[in-house]
RNA sequence: GCGCCGGUGGUCUAGUGGUAGGACAUGAGCUUCCCAAGCUCAUAGCCCGGGUUCAAUUCCCGGCCGGCGCACCA
């Protein structure tokens, strides 16, 4: 079995994650999460906010995963993924198939894009449209449509699409202009959202990798990017293992080392803002469990970069030979905020306060509209606008007699003196700055998916085969087992009594009495479990039991009454079980 | 979406034109003083629909699902 199947199977077993709907034949790409796949996911989550609300200083928010129309017309995603795709049943290429139709020689269609696919199909034929690869005939070839959001109409008939937000961005941008608010409109500022997004991927794959419904915790950082720097300092030694364009393209290509500080001085992280992200990410992947061996940071290739980044590394682990992206880290520039700004026609700026107010000279114009009107009529208004842009672009057009404008192509003689104008002086506070954001986001289903794969560990304990999860302590989905150790003497109800006091302490406990005490060992090692508790003849002597790590499988004793503390400490990570 | 291969208890699998056997797991009982021991018993299965046939889990067609390759991954 590869190392996937192994994992899929284990998955599917002991309750980590199974393909959802079964019973009526299951769904491509779309996964359950069993009990103990839940706790897992939270886990990660919680630590997720840990470092990247808590210990940042970022605000979380939670949205809708429904969105009207006008979010995606705005954000790109309308059009960038709804496409209608044409195969050439000889060379096997690809086409726009609205392209194709918008080309043809007379077919006169302006936007087939807006077309039903019938229609578009039978103007194949109309037109005789031939593969432009290689010339064949393409009348009679199926459209596809590739439409990779899910919509669905908001209220009552179809006069409101929405859509299933395929990313949780999104949702985050479209409330920018009360975040600032929030933020007290002072730059930077971070916002996060861990959320489930929906893409109509055409192939899911590998169980978690590839699937239609997943899970996004995303942070969106806002900066003035004349102005901010990041903390690099904090993260300057943090060793990044990075493969950038320059060694992908290479034949031989290798990851290389380097600091945080020396990516940025050498140039091989353009952005600051984005090395700051892959240092301060690489530790808190670390503590989730990815083995940091089976792991790097790749640079996009030009052709791979989306259309709003600048620069983008993604973070990938390494699973069964294939290197999967968990994380993407984009600088989007401000283009995301620009849109909105554009569409919404709200404003997305952040008006930024100098320190000390300056004082400019602003060739400004007052138009005398009582003598433009008369002379110049309907083009007046529009004149006045043109005079008002010139004055700041050239204000030495004015010095003549008289100064000449240019509207809808005709071009206007206008006398200086009827312009009003003159040089003020204007004393500015401060200017109106659109934020660049810088995102790194993570796909929480693929990093429990690797946090899986790096954690199952075979090994052989006296002859016999064992299968374990090392996960880390923080992320397992149970921390403690508890166990008589035999189910008679009164073992068992002691063995209950502390099951309950440890849950009461905030531990995630499993209680387990069933068969040999190897058994539910061995039971817990596959879930993952760090530590078991068991009670034995000792206990009712002493009051002590005994406690047993997981990957050592070595035990030691400890009083009843201090085994909540130092179970805490432990999966805190505050104590080493050898210190026991 | 295309092509190839596949789909039998929870899991892994044997097998068959006359409705199925094992292993593991699970539950009950016995046994057992720390790492999947043993014994007894029990629960549980042929992906869905159509066709051929007296009879289909088995053969044929379609669908769904999975693996791999291609394409796709804004």
């Amino acid at each position: 079995m590869s190392e996937g199947d192994r994992l899929t199977e284990l998955a599917k077993r002991r309750g980590f994650f199974l393909q959802s709907s079964g019973s009526y034949g299951g769904v491509a790409g779309f996964y359950t999460y069993g009990p103990q796949g839940a706790t897992l996911k939270e886990n990660i989550e919680s630590a997720w906010r840990d470092r990247y609300v808590t210990r940042e200083g970022h605000m979380e928010i939670d949205g809708p995963t429904v969105m009207p129309e006008a979010v995606f017309e705005a954000s790109g995603h309308l059009d960038g993924f709804d496409d209608m795709i044409i195969e050439c049943p000889e060379c096997g290429e690809s086409h726009r198939a609205d392209h194709l139709v918008e080309d043809a020689p007379d077919s006169g269609v302006e936007d087939a894009e807006a077309l039903p696919i019938a229609e578009v199909e039978e103007l194949f034929s109309e037109y005789d449209i031939d593969c432009p690869t290689c010339g064949t005939a393409l009348a009679g070839e199926p459209i596809d449509d590739f439409n990779l959001m899910f919509g669905t109409n908001i209220g009552p008939g179809s006069s409101s699409p929405g859509y299933l937000r395929p990313e949780t961005a999104q949702g985050i941008f479209v409330e920018f202009p009360q975040l600032a608010e929030y933020a007290r409109n002072q730059l930077p500022f971070g916002v996060t959202q861990i959320g489930r997004a929906y893409r109509n991927e055409i192939s899911p794959r590998k169980a978690l990798v590839r699937v239609r419904e997943f899970t996004q915790a995303e942070l969106e950082h806002f900066i003035d990017p004349d102005a901010d720097e990041p903390p690099l300092h904090r993260v300057e030694d943090v060793v990044l293992p990075l493969y950038s364009v320059e060694q992908q393209q290479a034949d031989d290509g290798e990851m290389q080392e380097r600091t945080v500080r020396e990516a940025v001085d050498e140039g091989v992280v353009a952005d600051p803002w984005v090395a700051y992200y892959l240092g301060v990410s690489k530790g808190w992947y670390d503590r989730i469990g990815v083995d940091m061996d089976r792991f790097r940071y790749r640079q996009h290739l030009p052709g791979e970069l989306a259309h709003y980044a600048s620069d983008c590394w993604d973070a990938e682990t390494e699973i069964g030979g294939d290197w999967i992206e968990v994380t993407g880290f984009a600088y989007r520039g401000d283009y995301d905020l620009a849109k909105h700004e554009e569409y919404s026609g709200e404003d997305y700026s952040v008006f930024k306060q100098y320190d000390d107010p300056i004082t400019v000279e602003k060739p400004t114009v007052d138009p005398d509209m009582s003598a433009l009107g008369p002379e110049f009529g309907g083009a007046a208004g529009a004149i006045a606008d043109e005079l008002d842009a010139l004055a700041e672009r050239d204000p030495d057009a004015f010095d003549g007699e008289t100064v000449e404008v240019t509207v809808d192509g005709e071009s206007y003689e206008v006398a200086v003196e009827q312009t009003g104008f003159s040089i003020e002086e204007v004393t500015e506070s401060g200017e109106h700055v659109t934020p660049h954001t810088v995102e790194p986001s993570f796909g929480v289903d693929r990093l429990i998916y690797t946090v899986l794969a790096h954690a199952y560990e075979e090994d052989e304990v006296d002859g016999e085969e064992r299968t374990y999860l090392s996960l880390p302590p923080e992320t397992a989905p149970t921390t403690v087992g508890v166990f008589p150790l035999m189910d008679k003497d009164g073992l068992a109800d002691r063995a209950q009594e502390l099951a309950r006091d440890l849950r009461e302490a905030g531990l995630e406990v499993t209680y387990d009495d069933s068969g040999a005490i190897g058994r539910r060992y061995r039971r817990q090692d596959e879930v993952g479990t760090p530590f078991c508790v068991t009670v034995d003849y000792d206990t009712l002597e002493d009051g002590t039991v005994t406690v047993r790590e997981r990957d050592s499988t070595e035990q030691k004793r400890v009083a009843l009454e201090a085994v909540d503390g130092h179970l805490l400490a432990l999966r805190d990570g505050e104590q080493r079980f050898e210190s026991l």
